[in-house]
DNA sequence: TGACAGTTACTGCCTAGGCAGTATAATGCC
DNA sequence: GGCATTATACTGCCTAGGCAGTAACTGTCA
């Protein structure tokens, strides 16, 4: 508890903000994945899979614009979801830069798994929380990311 | 802002914590490097840099332990900062298994200003927030984590 | 129409993190 | 004192993300 006495003079890294951010994360991205482990999955590869199985991202470039993700490690990414034979690229009809992004019978099957799994990690990871505390945490989140990136439009 | 709604039957990512957590840090993330730019220091690089600076960590087994790192990746990010020439490995008297870490002169000259970096972040992250949101921010990431893994005890 | 800028997906090359296995050294146990 | 266990650093192999450059394609505008 000692984010506001951040000084250059006693440092400890723990007292950053970032530091916390981090490792919350970090805790999160582990239960995530012990989740997946079952299902052959990474979080990375699940990320993706959720998007393109809710129907609102089309493409690759779709998916990087959402995700912040680099074009090339998408690309990458994808290759190893279509091995798993969770997705297929099909030709765009009306531009032909572009790859259209589906779900195989098995990716379709395993989605409504994977949407169970995110509203129980949420459902886990805010316990006890009441609706006020969400929302709060929610503004702050955002407050921060405004604070980082006062310039573009967040996501 | 709906977080609190999340179920399967009317699913957006964007509607999940995880995400604005992974969001958050990514912002923290693209800041910290564009700081860190002018230093040819990566991020992971600057995070353990002002850990051995501190003078509270001695060992990679130290920095793995504090920073959840696994052992294989800190030796090799440990190789990369000895090259630029920030730290130095020197062998323990007492045990012969374990490696020293040093600064060298120019590790020594450079970590004032890692300090002023990650106190002005801090400080840009927080601009505007009262001590007693902060220390609801740091008690609610704390009881998410504590949520998520609920039997070892913190670092 | 044709040059040109922008877009899309991709590749190569870099840093990076996790896991499993290894060699060496320290520790604990009988 | 000798042997099993543990600890430390490291290596190889995998996934992963960022950046720069490329080829194919689209849209624009003179």
């Amino acid at each position: 508890m000692a984010i506001t006495q951040l000084k250059a003079s006693t440092f400890d890294i723990r007292d950053s903000l970032g530091y916390h951010l981090a490792m919350t994360r970090l805790d999160w991205i582990d239960v995530l994945e012990k989740e997946l482990k079952p299902l052959d999955l990474s979080a990375p590869q699940y990320i993706v899979l959720i998007n393109v199985g809710s129907g609102r991202v089309e493409t690759p470039v779709d998916l990087c614009k959402k995700l912040q993700y680099d074009t090339g490690a998408m690309t990458r990414l994808l290759d190893r979801i279509e091995a798993k034979g969770f997705i297929r690229r099909t030709a765009h009809g009306g531009d032909r830069r572009c790859v259209v992004l589906e779900m195989t019978a098995a990716g379709r099957e395993l989605y409504p798994r994977l949407l169970q799994i995110a509203v129980e990690m949420n459902k886990r990871a805010l316990k006890g929380f009441s609706r006020e505390e969400i929302d709060t945490l929610e503004r702050t989140l955002q407050r921060i990311r405004l604070n980082l990136a006062p310039s573009p439009s967040l996501p």
